[in-house]
DNA sequence: CCTGTTAAACTACCATACTAGTATGGTAGT
DNA sequence: ACTACCATACTAGTATGGTAGTTTAACAGG
């Protein structure tokens, strides 16, 4: 256990990162009860770690703890993934448009490579048949991290994680539904285009549509998963 | 304690208002040591919920926690306030735009109160020359509070709150240092104005103008009280 | 006086025991 | 068959003891 700590961070930590992938990838799907003691077996930690890693997983809405009661992972709530994408659409105007004032020269090799793993990733997927869906959804977060990092607005992107969680859940599970990605990758070299081209109206224009993509698709969703969400 | 706990809520939520008011009114003033233990004598309970107050207030950045070591109530990190304000400029345009649109009859009324009351707190402020600043930062805060709901987002407000409290206490910090409040005041009004007359564009630019009142005047506060900034 | 060492006095972190609410299933009484 | 009640088995909340890492300050040697 002492050697485990060293490596990964405190107990806490490891037990949060763990659980809220679990929850993210949904191996643990909304709706399900779970206790702490029951998790702190699980993991092979005490209750008090996880128990703090709950916490944090209540506040950022992905668990709902019900006083002396019990613990469930909370369903897709549409009304808060709208009000994070809000949020995140309003904002990320707004830095796309510093950015297309000025963008770091090192950023732009950064963002090029970026793209070139989501083709590949792409690619791969179409080929094997293969589920590369989180590996994209890394490479999508990096790409728009990057657009933040590259006007000095890093800890923003962090802040707005937060808020977004619900918003995350369903996009991870539109990718994993949807096998078409080839809009989500054009829209994103269209906004590294048009970056470059300092061309602000139209950048602010195609952000707000690649936003508004998973808005399109949530009603067939929630078809399709309906125990998901509330 | 039992009854204690009946009448304000959970132990840890008591202990993480208590805390949190006293960094926020300056009463544990930025760069202050404080322990666990040494606050759970203090409010007379143990250190389990001090310690899942501390750990909520660390994650809000009004305490840093250095493991093993320390906890100490953290500075005011001007990059911080800029990011805050950042957000929240760029949110409240689109909020004021929202309410210009469609603004509820009955909020209308909630927001005149509430106008009429800061115009009293303020008088009141001249008279008896008392501090009424917490009042108005609270009167200050329902304004902007009410605009959110009337739109529909009140929980947007609520998540932007979580952001903000490197803002908000340099924006007390000003109240209680400058004693023209009138600035603030017919700003409010002349929003409230330009929302009656649906004249967006004007809204946007007042609404800017106002959350950028504490930029203008930070640099003086960061030499009255240097020992409060990072 | 200065510097490197060390031991003691902190700290937050974690494990565990206990308390007090809450859900549930069985049972006695109707 | 139904209902009211109670025993029991959960749950999260709280208290507390022990551990390991960090800071501090006393002290030895230069």
């Amino acid at each position: 256990m002492t050697a485990r700590q060293n490596v990964r961070g405190s107990t806490r930590d490891y037990s949060y990162n763990i659980i809220r992938n679990k929850i993210l990838r949904l191996e643990l799907e909304p709706g399900t009860k779970i206790s702490e003691k029951e998790m702190a077996d699980e993991l092979n930690v005490s209750r008090t770690p996880i128990r703090e890693a709950f916490m944090k997983l209540a506040q950022e809405e992905l668990l709902d703890i019900i006083p002396q009661s019990g613990t469930v992972v909370s369903k897709i709530n549409l009304e808060h993934v709208e009000e994070g994408r809000f949020i995140r659409e309003k904002i990320e105007k707004e830095i796309v448009t510093l950015v297309c004032s000025n963008f770091p020269e090192d950023n732009r090799f950064k963002l090029e490579s970026n793209l070139a793993m989501q083709r590949l990733c792409s690619d791969k997927k179409n080929l094997h048949n293969h589920l590369f869906d989180e590996e994209f959804f890394q490479l999508d977060e990096e790409f728009h991290q990057i657009l933040f990092s590259s006007c000095g607005k890093a800890r923003t992107w962090e802040m707005l994680q937060m808020l977004n969680n619900h918003f995350n859940r369903l996009r991870l599970l539109r990718l994993s539904s949807d096998s078409n990605w080839e809009i989500i990758i054009s829209q994103h070299h269209e906004i590294y285009r048009l970056i470059l081209n300092q061309d602000v109206d139209r950048a602010r224009k195609i952000m707000e549509e690649h936003l508004n993509l998973v808005v399109i698709e949530q009603n067939e969703l929630r078809k399709t998963y309906p125990q998901y969400f509330i």
